[in-house]
DNA sequence: ACCTGAACACCGTTCAAGT
DNA sequence: ACCTGAACACCGTTCAAGT
C-alpha cells in the first residue's frame, strides 16, 4: 500500500527525508511539512524518522543548508562589478523560489557548510571588485547577506495555503513596514522589493571601495 | 481562584491581550506565547479570548504593531546625520530586546498603523539628510528597514527556552552564514551584528544623497 | 536488530451547555 | 446576552510491542 512517491524508496536516508521535505515545503508552505507530511510522502510511518533525524529543529537546520548549497555562483566573463551584483541579484531571485529558506533561518537556524561555495565565491568577487582585504570584505558579505535576508523576509510567502483572507488583514499594497500616511508608494510592478535591493548592493560595494579609512 | 496578575482584570479586552501576549514573549519567547498561555495569565478561558481576537495569527499582527508603535523617535538637537544614525541604532537596540516581533514579520505579518510615527519621522530625517525627494526617501526607508530587519532575524533569540543544545549544532560563534572556512571572524566583541548595521547605516544615505542619477 | 502502531502531551479552534 | 468547560482535529515525540 502507497505507492506515493514517483518509485517508492527501498531505504530511507537523510537525503531521502530532505528531499520530501523540501518539496512540501516548496509545494505546500513551510507549515505543511510537518513529520507525519513527510512520513506518509515517504511512505513510513513517522516515528521511522526519527531514526535518521533528532526531531524537527534537526530537519529544518538540514534544508535550510540543503538550499544555502544550491545558490548560485557568480557568471564566468563578466567585469567585476556586473559579477557581484549579478551574483547577488541570482541568489534573490533563487531564495525567492524558496521562501520557507528565510523562515527557518529566521527561527534560528544557522546555515553552515552548504552555504560554503557561495560565500566563498562572493567573498572573492567583492575582493576583485573592490580591492578590500579578507576583514572588511567578510563584514560586506555580512551586511549583503542581511540585507538580502531582511528583503526575503518582509514579503508573503508565495506557495502559501492562506492566500485570500490575509489581504483583508493587510490593506497596503503588499510590502514596505508603513510608507507613511497618505500617498502610498505608487502601486509598484511586480517585485519592488528586488528593485530596491538591485538599488542598495551597489552602495555597498562603494562603502566597502573606500572603507579602510572606517576601519 | 486565579489571582496570578498583579490585580485581576475587570473585563477583557484586546489592550490587556495584546498586553498578557507581549508579558509572555518577553520573558518565556514566543513559543510559549500560546493561546493557552495568555488566556491563563488573564485568569480566564482560552475561549474567552476569542471573543475579541479572530484567530492567533491576529494576536501576533497586532503584536508586532504594538512593539512598531514603540519604536523610538529621532533625538533632537543633532545633526541630521547624527539624528539619522541614531535613530536607526536606538530602533534596533530597541527591537533586539524584543526579539520576536522580527519572528512575526518573518512570519508574513505587515507592520502597519503602529508604524506610523517611526516611519514618518525617520522619512523627514532622511529628507533633511539628503536633499532627496520623496520616492527616493521611501525606497531608502524601505531599504534601511529590510536591513534592519536581516541583522535581527539571523541571530538566536535571547530570552528563549531552547539554550544549550543548539550551541551544539551551531559551530560558529553565533553569527554570520558561512564565513568560509578556515579562518573564522576573529571572537566579536559582543554584538558583531550591532557593529555591522552601524557600518551600513551611512552607505545608503550616501547612496541616497547621489541617487537622482539612479532614479 | 530494526521498525512502527498507538499512545502521550501538547497546540489552535469550536460549540453546546451553562449563567 | 455573555461566557467557557469540554471536545475536536491537529501537532511533535516516545516507546512498547511487533517482525
Amino acid at each position: 500500500m502507497s505507492a506515493r512517491a514517483p518509485g517508492r524508496p527501498a531505504v530511507l536516508s537523510r537525503p531521502l527525508i530532505v528531499a520530501a521535505a523540501r518539496w512540501i515545503a516548496d509545494h505546500d508552505g513551510l507549515d505543511a511539512m510537518t513529520v507525519r507530511a513527510v512520513a506518509q510522502r515517504l511512505g513510513t510511518g513517522q516515528a521511522s524518522l526519527y531514526r535518521h533525524i533528532a526531531d524537527r529543529r534537526e530537519l529544518l537546520v538540514l534544508l535550510a543548508d540543503d538550499v544555502a548549497a544550491r545558490l548560485p555562483l557568480p557568471r564566468e566573463g563578466l567585469e567585476p562589478g556586473e559579477q557581484f551584483t549579478g551574483q547577488w541579484l541570482d541568489a534573490y531571485d533563487y531564495l525567492r523560489g524558496h521562501h520557507w529558506a528565510a523562515r527557518i533561518i529566521a527561527e534560528g537556524a544557522q546555515v553552515r557548510a552548504g552555504g560554503a561555495a557561495f560565500a566563498d565565491s562572493a567573498l572573492a568577487v567583492l575582493t576583485t571588485a573592490s580591492g578590500a582585504d579578507r576583514g572588511d570584505a567578510l563584514r560586506a558579505f555580512r551586511v549583503l547577506w542581511h540585507l538580502m535576508l531582511g528583503h526575503l523576509v518582509n514579503s508573503h510567502p508565495v506557495g502559501h495555503p492562506r492566500t485570500h483572507e490575509d489581504a483583508g488583514t493587510a490593506p497596503g499594497p503588499h510590502d514596505e513596514p508603513s510608507p507613511a500616511p497618505g500617498t502610498q508608494t505608487p502601486a509598484p510592478p511586480s517585485d519592488a522589493a528586488r528593485d530596491d535591493f538591485a538599488w542598495a548592493l551597489p552602495l555597498v560595494l562603494a562603502g566597502l571601495r573606500r572603507s579602510p579609512e572606517t576601519r
